[in-house]
DNA sequence: ACAAACAAGTTGCAATTGCAACACAATACT
DNA sequence: AGTATTGTGTTGCAATTGCAACTTGTTTGT
């Protein structure tokens, strides 16, 4: 899902004039965004990554979103509750700002790659809420075994096949699921001796039940 | 969070025609929307009632979402994975739905109510989506005692004071967060012993650690 | 006003999980 | 090529939690 998707170059210059763009570069550690500031912009990473971060009450630090090249955020949710976002550059850095303003009320020239442009952020944004959900839905399993058959399930229907690949390794995948890692590596066993699943070479796991 | 928030009356009555609107009655258990029927649109509830829920592959059915009167879901989401969600009618409901492409791609007539209403929209998707995040970490909390505790500070940050209001019952409450409900009962009963928080009358709560 | 339905509160016990502390394999770094 | 870092895999043990089975309040409906 690609914010500029279906939008040509010449167009795309030109609107971005419309909407205010600035590119602006981050050194590794640079806020791109915090709280402090209010404005209601849309960033995309144009190089680099950068993570969305909370810092909550005692000073923890939870990683909300990882934002990659390509990627977008919305200044708006910044506002929302007196909650300490943070967008921070995980390396070196390119970010394009444009304003939500210009984005909602468009110039006068009506063209027509500016709706496509709303199209795109939308689709994005409802993309964003249906991964939340879909991560509710996991974390919300009472048992890891159910975490990881739920998760596993999502990945078969994806691809719809018995034989999943994990797109992530088994470190991340607990921090996903919000479970102990080495509880995570025990359920795997227990699930591998009871026929549940076979784990394939690398990261290729077999269901044995769809 | 109003979708119609701006948006004078006559406006709106020209707005519903020009995004082709319908107004449909649902009975208890009427079913809005299924995964099935694939048309992008905007659903609005009038009156009435409805629960978003995913139907898993054990059969299972779990509310992802609860709409009240005024509250918006979008189809857009309905499409995105071979998940079977479905909306259904809690009572006797009347539903708006309006059509995605004529919301995003506007009319000639370039009218200010239109900008007004893609604002409104996209900044309620964005405070669901804020919404995810925040039960997100909630339940990424490790201990109940975590859960509740990060629960609390949202709250007494919400309202600024150390006295909050729990806006659902503990029975909910143990839903959110997805605790057996006993084990919550158990857990508040001790962060009282501890003095931690202080349970007054009816449902409000004093934190003694902020 | 009464019953029925729902919510709060309690507790023993067993199952699940997190934690700590490892060994070892794989990858990345210089 | 050698070292440092990161990921995998394992296990004992203690802490947390879910479950079951209750009792006691509190609402709601007729």
């Amino acid at each position: 899902m690609d914010i500029f998707s279906n939008i040509t170059k010449e167009d795309l210059e030109r609107m971005i004039k419309c909407m205010n763009g600035r590119r602006i570069k981050y050194k590794k550690n640079g806020i791109i965004l915090s709280s402090f500031q209010n404005t209601d912009i849309i960033g995309i990473i144009c190089s680099g990554s950068a993570d969305l971060i909370r810092i909550d009450y005692n000073g923890n630090k939870a990683v909300i979103e990882s934002l990659k090249e390509g990627n977008v955020f919305e200044s708006n949710m910044f506002n929302m509750d007196n909650n300490e976002l943070s967008i921070i550059a995980l390396e070196q850095s390119e970010v394009l700002f444009l304003e939500y303003k210009n984005i909602i009320n468009r110039c006068g020239n009506n063209c027509s790659c500016h709706n496509q442009f709303i199209d795109n952020l939308f689709k994005i944004v409802i993309s964003k809420l249906n991964n939340n959900y879909k991560r509710i839905h996991l974390l919300t399993q009472k048992t890891i075994r159910e975490k990881l058959l739920e998760y596993f399930k999502f990945l078969a229907n994806q691809e719809n096949s018995k034989r999943i690949r994990l797109p992530m390794n088994y470190t991340a995948l607990a921090e996903y699921l919000s479970v102990d890692r080495s509880a995570l590596m025990r359920e795997l066993k227990y699930l591998k001796e009871d026929r549940v699943i076979a784990v394939l070479d690398n990261r290729y796991i077999l269901l044995n039940t769809f």
